[in-house]
DNA sequence: AAATTATTTTCAATAAGAGGAACGAATTTC
DNA sequence: GAAATTCGTTCCTCTTATTGAAAATAATTT
């Protein structure tokens, strides 16, 4: 797997988009990199370098045009590529994911959930089915899904992994506070909430 | 702000602490870099220079004692300091977050929650009440909090945001998908959820 | 209208950092 | 005692970030 843009520049590119459609909400046409810069507290440079990356041509003394470097971004980011996803577990994260419509803007798509209780099975969420887990294998096969965020309790992260990876599932967005153990043709994303802002805490001193 | 420890190293450091506490429960005393690497698809010579970061000394042939180690890692991460957190905004997300208790484990405390609609003002999720969000910043005054977990929705962040920083709030976990602006005496974490995630299905094909 | 100024992009070069390969040293096992 | 495994470290490579001109263009001044 050759990585055509980096980690960091995508994430990059995903807050300049978002500062990118606030500009389009207010109505201006250009942006300059030393205003994103600003407003993420980075160097202006990286800001160019990582626009420069996507070949797109800004205007001296004006800056990039808005609307362009928005659709921009949304296309190499792949916005508009559906991605159908499973949300694996029913609990409290899982409703608020599946209740988060932001993700669709972003190109993902939650086509169902799944659990393995009766109090959750059949009820419906934002739209979205709950499912006898039992039944995922057979529906994603049909209905060619690949990606499961797993939202289950970390006592059975391992077994449900194991049974969504034999299920032909490909991607899995690690919601657990574990280390799944997977084979090498199924990548995991670790969705490390806390460990994320541990990065902050920990280099600073938060007295309280 | 010098940083004692890069965010890259951080982020493994959970993994590895995550792999440790699953080792805890079941009764290992001993974990070789190899083991780490092998779950976390890294190289274990990567392993091996974030532990010695920690002035750790592994046993040759044997590998880290995975008690010691879990618990220097719980130290230098500050685990075991407490950090009082607020979260504001009382919707999905937040009722997530709140109901999630592995915070805990992490040392961060979530003191009590923030809405201005009255619906939610009063109520009691998973032990925290919902306050009227006047009474912030008198609140983090007196219990002298200042980090602020963000889940408003996108179109009243930035409002909010600023009313925060009056506040006296000085780091903001930002889980709305927008870019805060800020006086630089203040810090916002921006929990980019799809973001991350991105890094995956841009540089991998996923065909659905 | 021409010249100047200020801002911004672009290109090039340097510096810093992270990841991976390799090797000696240590220790357990056979 | 020999073999195998693992740690610790050094070195090298590749990536990423920063810095420093130079070119371009809009706005301002003369």
């Amino acid at each position: 797997m050759k990585k055509v843009i980096s980690d960091k520049v995508i994430n990059r590119l995903t807050l300049y988009h978002s500062i990118l459609t606030d500009y389009i909400d207010k109505n201006i046409e250009y942006i300059s990199s030393p205003q994103i810069a600003d407003l993420l507290h980075i160097d202006n440079t990286q800001v160019r370098k990582d626009i420069a990356l996507l070949k797109y041509k800004g205007k001296c003394k004006v800056g990039y045009q808005v609307y362009d470097l928005k659709n921009l971004i949304e296309e190499t980011l792949k916005f508009k590529t559906i991605k159908n996803a499973y949300i694996v577990g029913a609990g409290n994260l899982a409703m608020a994911l599946a209740k988060y419509d932001n993700f669709e803007a972003y190109g993902f798509h939650i086509s169902a959930l799944f659990d393995n209780s009766y109090l959750k099975i059949g009820t419906i969420i934002n739209g979205k089915k709950v499912y006898d887990i039992d039944r995922l294998p057979e529906m994603a096969e049909r209905q060619d899904v690949k990606i499961a965020i797993l939202t289950v309790p970390r006592q059975f992260a391992q077994e449900v992994t194991d049974f969504l990876v034999k299920s032909g599932i490909k991607y899995i967005w690690n919601f657990t506070p574990c280390v799944l153990n997977v084979p090498n043709f199924v990548q995991v994303w670790n969705e490390n909430l806390i460990g994320n802002f541990l990065q902050f805490t920990v280099n600073h001193d938060i007295d309280n």
